[in-house]
RNA sequence: CGGGACGUGGCUCAGUCUGGUAGAGCACAGCGUUCGGGACGCUGGGGUCGCAGGUUCAAAUCCUGCCGUCCCGACCA
């Protein structure tokens, strides 16, 4: 091994980003491809995290009211022909099943027999078929709000894949919700996107700028979509979570009808709302190092690996009691309303295992010798520090700060993403400087560059295109948080109230 | 779907130009020595060279077609 200080994957980031993302996911081994064009398996430690990503915005879900339900995976592609705006959307990347049979064809061949009368589509997403239902339970204004929300996989049949962040199969939740009002639905929307807010910030220590899409960039069928969007380390942006407002388009094209406290006959006030495994790979473009990802410890598949130091024969067994000692112990302290989730790895390979664990990104690696026996003592190292920064502590101390160390993982990972972001977000006012920021320096080799740039929009679509035509670069929202201010588009010098977040996005 | 690169044991790749019976490192298994440590030695297992045709006495290598992966575009959570 080289005297220089070797990282655990590479390339590294700056040396090739997209590399690098891949060389992550399979170092620590949360997916693979799969021999599927487009799609993935998700591994067991890719899959703890969406396990612990699901329960937690499950609980947040139904604190709200929300209910959980299962629709079809089958949608009739007459419902899909329902919503003008939504045919448009998605009719493009939707997988087709044309046939219920098989047959041996030539050669023994299995081949497609049976044609369906009316083919089927896989779900690209539910608001047809959810609302099909939807007016079949729907009849008075006491039935709203209806407050739905389904965990189940879709199929979107994309041009370029890449995992976790484009696959053509995904999981995800979608919340879908009726209301008697329009401002009822409106509040529901903002409220979903609150609920994504705490998730991305407070569990998956992801900072978030939340916003409004731009009419181009809203979901097919909306009246409005909203979203929370991150920055990566490469400096794009993610979506990673979106709540619409449908107005009343998926009623009336579902026939989604009560009757109000008035008597009248009205269609209902629609919303709908998801995220997905897509949050997984923001996960890992926001926190992984050049030694592989970094979990937070709110979402971590296992928050403590136990390393026991396993020397010479006649000390494992007490090396091997007091491990499992401490794993039972620590396994009784709760940490957010969950017990500790620990892992003991004995396997004795040398140094391998402990860098086994951090390319997984577990927060907390804990070796247990016999000098640490005969102090009483852990030896722990913090996968957010330094591996230099280990140290040993007692026991007792251990019990005592393991959360509070965990707590301050997840904090400064958060602290971390945010003053990247931060640093790397600029207010431009000048057209020409706006397009030095977003063009590489060295158009031969790619490079990392540009950011988010909050400037001012005319709200016309034209410029909006021409910007993206020109840079690659997208309106990612019209952020909640910005001030009315005055100044003029950058693209066409025309007279603008708002800036928005300009960035190149995944 | 366009443009580029690439497909050889689990991983990274050499061999392809100039056809002649498949290689390395890492990983894996066994034994031994080490070890608060990404260690070392010896031994061993594992590949119809992406798939299908073609040319040839002979194809990883040449030709054609297809499939897949990655990057850059158009499209999207």
């Amino acid at each position: 091994m080289s005297k220089q200080e070797q990282t655990a994957i590479s390339p590294t980031r700056t040396e090739n980003y997209p590399e690098w993302y891949q060389q992550v996911i399979r170092a620590s081994e949360m997916a693979e491809l799969s021999p599927v064009r487009g799609c993935m398996v998700i591994k067991p430690w890719g899959y703890g995290l969406w396990e612990n990503i699901q329960r937690q915005l499950d609980d947040m879900f139904k604190a709200t009211g929300v209910k959980n339900a299962y629709f079809p995976l089958f949608i009739p592609i007459s419902f899909l022909e329902k919503e003008a705006e939504h045919v448009e959307g998605f009719a493009k990347e939707c997988a087709v099943v044309t046939h219920h049979k098989l047959e041996k064809g030539e050669g023994g061949r299995l081949v497609p027999a049976g044609r369906l009368n009316e083919p089927l589509i896989v779900r690209p997403t539910s608001e047809t078929i959810i609302g099909d239902a939807f007016s079949k339970w729907i009849r008075s204004y006491r039935d709203l709000p209806m407050l739905i929300n389904q965990w189940a996989n879709v199929v979107r049949w994309e041009m370029r894949t890449r995992i976790f962040l484009r696959t053509s199969e995904f999981l995800w939740q979608e919340g879908h919700t009726v209301h008697a009002t329009k401002q009822e639905a409106i509040d529901r929307t903002f409220m979903m996107l609150e609920v994504y807010r705490k998730m991305a910030e407070e569990l998956l220590a992801i900072p978030v700028i939340t916003g409004e899409k731009t009419e181009s960039e809203k979901f097919p069928g909306a009246e409005v979509t909203t979203c929370i969007e991150a920055m990566m380390q490469d400096k794009k942006a993610l979506q990673a979570g979106t709540s619409h407002f449908l107005g009343q388009n998926f009623a009336r094209a579902s026939g989604i009808r009560f009757q109000s406290a008035e008597e009248k006959e009205e269609f209902g006030w629609t919303t709908s709302w998801g995220a997905s495994t897509r949050l997984i790979g923001g996960l890992v473009m926001t926190h992984g190092d050049d030694n592989g990802i970094i979990l937070p410890p709110r979402v971590a598949t296992a928050h403590i690996v136990l390393l026991p130091i396993l020397k010479k024969a006649k000390e494992t067994e007490s090396v091997m009691t007091y491990t499992q000692d401490l794993a039972d112990r620590l396994r009784q302290i709760h940490y957010h309303g969950a017990p500790l989730r620990v892992e003991i790895d004995a396997r004795n390979i040398g140094g391998t295992r402990n860098w086994d664990w951090i390319k997984k990104g577990i927060p907390l690696r804990v070796e247990i010798g016999p000098k640490d026996i005969a102090s009483n003592a852990v030896f722990l190292a913090r996968r957010d520090m330094d591996r230099k920064q280990s140290r040993s502590v007692t026991k007792d101390r251990f019990f005592e700060e393991v959360t509070d160390i965990l707590d301050d993982i997840q904090k400064k990972l958060f602290e971390r993403a945010l003053t990247f972001r931060e640093e790397n977000t600029h207010y431009i006012d000048a057209a020409d400087a706006f397009d030095a920021f977003f063009t590489p320096k060295n158009s031969e080799k790619q490079e990392i560059h540009g950011g988010f740039v909050r400037a001012h929009w005319c709200g016309g679509r034209d410029c909006e295109e021409a910007i993206k035509n020109r840079l690659n670069v997208t309106i990612r929202c019209i952020p909640f948080d910005g001030e009315e201010e005055a100044g003029t588009c950058i693209e066409c010098a025309k007279a603008s109230r708002k800036r928005v977040v300009f960035a190149k996005a995944y």
